[in-house]
DNA sequence: GTGAAAGCGCTAACAG
DNA sequence: CTGTTAGCGCTTTCAC
């Protein structure tokens, strides 16, 4: 059932068809009536290899992952769904589990045109690269832009954020805060530690490389850093951990120790993902408006998909600190 | 640029171009590679809407989920993923929001060619239309296959694994057990209802409905559940749990209430996620072998690929018990 | 307001 | 082994 049969069994010509399917308004209203009928009756649904074929687009957008097993992407999705929807597009995602073979072929997606366009999460492409790929096609970046790429992004203030925690811990007395972070997610990471490390000088504080612990995003990694900083002569009496995972693993690693978080030691985490109240402690966290990080990350997009040509722009989102019982803070 | 450009480049026809892409071997070696070094040379990408047009497939699959907010699907789209690899497929993920009208607009894109099948791990469409949907396209579940519906099929056997537990908790005795269960996945949840009440009759002990709270798969639905259960005359010992999250929920409510799990009350999860080990205490759970139950679930779907018509395959993966300090089992 | 016809890029018969 | 050609289903000029 193509629009050939259609146009037999309306007794018109396939352009009227297309037409009709394509909301042309020189169509006549009678005509478009029992074009529609026609339609509906038979089920028929225009295929999209012809029509894509003509017109060389999709109206999809890819939506590139780094990985499935975080729970902060979902009401990201969201929503760029809302966004899309209204847009007309529909939305694929594709996870590259951090692998570059893996992102490359996604990316591929756009030069085959089997999407119109790709928001990502995170690129282990190098920044001239994505700079290159942003100018031949509609490709934002969100949460993770790469540093240094002219590429359109949105994100949070992720150097403002830690900045003020730990404003927050040094003026609740805190004289030895330590931070885990990570080693993959260079943006975020950077900003992060950098306002760690403003926030420390500007208070008169020493900051020591030490104090830092770097590793992966897993639980253990939390964990391990814990160990490493409980082992430094002056231990933290506060830590900062950049994401959530990180501070479970972290408070439970405190817990073994014998130490009560919230009491003898702080520890906040990033995200703001729904285990953050279920954990015992609960865990304070840096929020950041996922589902507005998603909708601005299409309208971005969207800019690009109109005119490929249109200015980058650089979108920045507030965060929110939520205290819960594992900081103490007056 | 396209076949027509690199076939004049190449001094050829555009048919001896698409030999080579395709791989056909009657191509003289020596204009294949002259053909070979061409493509590398000016980068060109066979345009798919073509492809696709004339060959009447994607070489794309779709997985659709219910909710990207669970760790459980992660590790199973990496096996699907190779799979669909060695077999030269794509994967585009989807997700419902357990919502129908995303449900079907998704499912559209079998009926649009835009992929050639699917994996789905929950329909909210009824069996009817399973069996329909399943009749003219590749289309086959993992983990939630829709009662009744005559679709190929892998899964663990759910009732199974939860008889198990159950029959150990009573050999442990334990006299009163609850169950925190789901009001969604109607095939896992009925089957592990089912297991739970099938140890309980066999062991000589009442079977109570109230002993099964139902609800959701957030946290709160687990503190929910035990709220309910530990109100029961005879409070449960035990309280088996449908998901790692629900049983997170429930011990979190549980320590509220000042019991000490692993010694006062034992719970066990399901689905073995990695925040198990990480929780304190550390959780019990079933493990299901996530990264085969994706393998197995692109195998069945490349049978129907290759021939939809073949028949249907119901395929059944163990599950493995997994004790932690949650539960205390001599 | 409608139709005829070209052509998007590709593959697969068929002929040689 | 290679080329010619028809046509996949659709949109879009260009006529009328």
């Amino acid at each position: 059932m193509n629009i050939k049969d259609i146009a037999k069994i309306c007794g018109t010509s396939v352009a009227t068809i297309s037409r009709v399917i394509n909301n042309d308004p020189k169509v006549a209203d009678s005509t478009r009536k029992k074009v529609l009928a026609i339609i509906k009756e038979t089920g028929f649904v225009p295929n999209s290899a012809g029509r894509n074929l003509r017109t060389q687009k999709s109206n999809k957008i890819l939506v590139l992952l780094p990985t499935m097993a975080n729970q902060f992407y979902s009401r990201i999705l969201q929503g760029i769904e809302s966004k899309a929807e209204e847009a007309g597009y529909n939305i694929l995602v594709a996870v590259t589990n951090l692998d570059e073979a893996q992102e490359l072929k996604y990316l591929e997606m756009l030069r085959m045109k089997h999407v119109d366009g790709c928001i990502s999460f995170f690129n282990t492409l190098n920044s001239e690269k994505i700079t290159e790929l942003a100018k031949n096609y509609p490709f934002v970046q969100c949460c993770e832009p790469s540093i240094g790429a002219d590429v359109s992004s949105v994100v949070v203030d992720n150097k403002q954020a830690i900045y003020d925690v730990c404003n927050e811990f040094i003026k609740n007395g805190h004289k030895n805060i330590g931070m885990i972070s990570g080693d993959y997610y260079k943006f975020s990471e950077e900003k992060r530690e950098k306002g760690y490390k403003e926030a420390l000088i500007e208070n008169g504080l020493d900051f020591n490389q030490d104090y830092i612990q770097k590793g992966f995003y897993r639980y253990k990694d939390g964990s391990n850093g814990v160990k490493a900083l409980m082992k430094l002569k002056e231990a933290p009496t506060a830590i900062i951990c950049v994401s959530d995972s990180l501070a479970i693993g972290a408070i439970s690693e405190l817990k073994n120790m014998g130490k009560t978080v919230g009491k003898d030691i702080s520890v906040i985490g990033f995200d703001n993902t729904s285990i953050t109240s279920h954990f015992s402690p609960t865990i304070s966290s840096i929020a950041q408006p996922r589902y507005d990080l998603g909708q601005e990350a299409f309208n971005l997009l969207h800019d690009k998909l109109q005119n490929n040509e249109s200015s980058n722009k650089k979108i920045i989102l507030p965060y929110r600190v939520v205290h819960r019982e594992s900081t103490n803070i007056k």
